[in-house]
DNA sequence: CGCCCATTTGACAGCTTTCAAATCGCGTGG
DNA sequence: CCACGCGATTTGAAAGCTGTCAAATGGGCG
């Protein structure tokens, strides 16, 4: 058996198959696009507003966000990015970026010619399939963020994005893991959820007094998914995954964790 | 000369054409593509959550909306659907709807096979451009409406929407039109920005008294859209409008309106 | 060991919601 | 032509959630 390295492409190539039936061929097409790989440091810009380019950045690992600007210099975060996801995929030409991506971590990253994708898709119905129906569960997560911002409070918002990003990275990463690597800053959260950053952490401590999150430093822990899932009014529904992937930790309706010093 | 009456799907080869260049052979066939015409009464719905159809919907004239619920109740309004915009569009195959639309006001509408969109793409770099482009600016839309919700106050988010609203109408309806109809109602406002209805109320009623907005009943009246579009801190950028549709009143930075019983 | 950033805490102000009730607008039926 | 009825708009007072400002604490990295 070889050993061989993971492709630079692989997170995407694992998205796409979960997102349409692609051939092996397709897969095959998918990890031999060119590209060019880069590294990003927390907090630095991979995408600039404004910006035009003729190509797509594919996240192989790490976190990253996008966010706009208010004209009285609020910030909000519109998306997180995940590895397999693509940033500034805006169709078959390019368009003026109308945000900024930065990671949340160290990201590695992969240019990819957005001629080469397009006409990868051209030949394979499958990966066209699969992009649109990419596209369209990104704005179906931006419309049930539209709904977190405006008609739930912060407790509900809070446990709401841990939720999605619980389910998210789950799902890019394959399968539920036991601890949840969870880098975001409170200010992010707060960000994200148009919230101070203060008040997150009031809620942030609230939530743990009612034992709904856990974990130290770095590492969330989730005790109880379903009670989670209910403070945080939580369907994942509008995230349309494949219904052999499950939307929970399988058969851990209780505990669900690691344990890890408090 | 022949008189013709206006083909059902004008609007939408209207828009397409705005997105991308279109050969006439393309105008033709999207004109010519078969529909289903229908009308709906304010309210009622023309999408229903949790829906999976093989056709989508064409908005001819009329205003609709998108909107998700709440676990509590709270509704939410993620979007407003024009003459010309695509509702259900969820690329090559069919996803299940993830919120309910329904029209603000009476809506002229054309169910369009899906198989023939794609399949009129498949053959029409210009069509599979333009609908790439729509979707996009769609999820910039959203974006902005994110940061709407997230970041600003209840006067800023409501003229925001004045604002918006004001320009796609025009652009969809070609030019700019001294008046504005404006049949969306302040507690649908409400559900759009993440507010009570008697706080748009409020909100509202202060711009009149700023003299930002005018107009009595169903026509609002922009006196002056240089100070509405600063106290809406609204940058069309994130529409992506074509350079050659200008973002504000042509000319007229003062004395946007027509005079009308106030 | 020291610096810098993230987290935490407290008091207070402010924007928005809530709850009721009154008023208005307008299409309908008598 | 006028009365009626219903939804939309208005108004008021009071409560509540979240923001603001400042300062202390904590943790990680060079």
């Amino acid at each position: 058996m070889l050993m061989s390295t993971v492709p630079s492409l692989a997170a995407l190539s694992q998205k796409l198959t979960r997102l349409a039936v692609l051939s092996d061929e397709d897969r095959r097409a998918v990890l031999d696009l060119p590209v060019t790989l880069m590294t990003s440091r927390p907090g630095r810009c991979i995408v600039r507003e404004g910006d035009k380019t003729d190509h797509v950045t594919v996240v192989r690992s790490g976190l990253a966000y996008s966010c706009k600007v208010a004209g009285d210099g609020g910030r909000m975060i519109v998306a997180f990015h995940m590895p397999g996801d693509i940033i500034g995929f805006h169709g078959v030409k390019p368009m003026v970026a109308d945000c900024t991506v930065q990671g949340v971590s160290t990201c590695e990253l992969a240019q990819v010619s957005r001629q080469d994708l397009v006409d990868l898709a051209a030949t394979s119905p499958g990966i066209t399939e699969a992009l649109w129906r990419d596209r369209e569960i990104e704005a179906s997560i931006l419309r049930e963020w539209a709904l977190n911002l405006g008609r739930r409070n912060a407790r509900t918002r809070v446990a709401h994005l841990i939720c999605e990003l619980m389910v998210r990275q789950s799902v890019a990463s394959m399968g539920y893991q036991s601890s949840f690597e969870f880098l975001v800053t409170q200010e992010q959260i707060g960000d994200a959820l148009g919230l101070t950053a203060v008040h997150v952490n009031r809620t942030v401590q609230q939530l743990r007094r009612d034992g709904l999150i856990a974990g130290a430093g770095r590492v969330l822990v989730i005790p109880d998914w379903s009670s989670l899932a209910a403070a945080a009014d939580f369907q994942p529904a509008y995230l349309h995954l494949p219904l052999d992937v499950p939307a929970a930790p399988a058969g851990a309706r209780k505990s669900h964790h690691v344990s890890l010093a408090a």
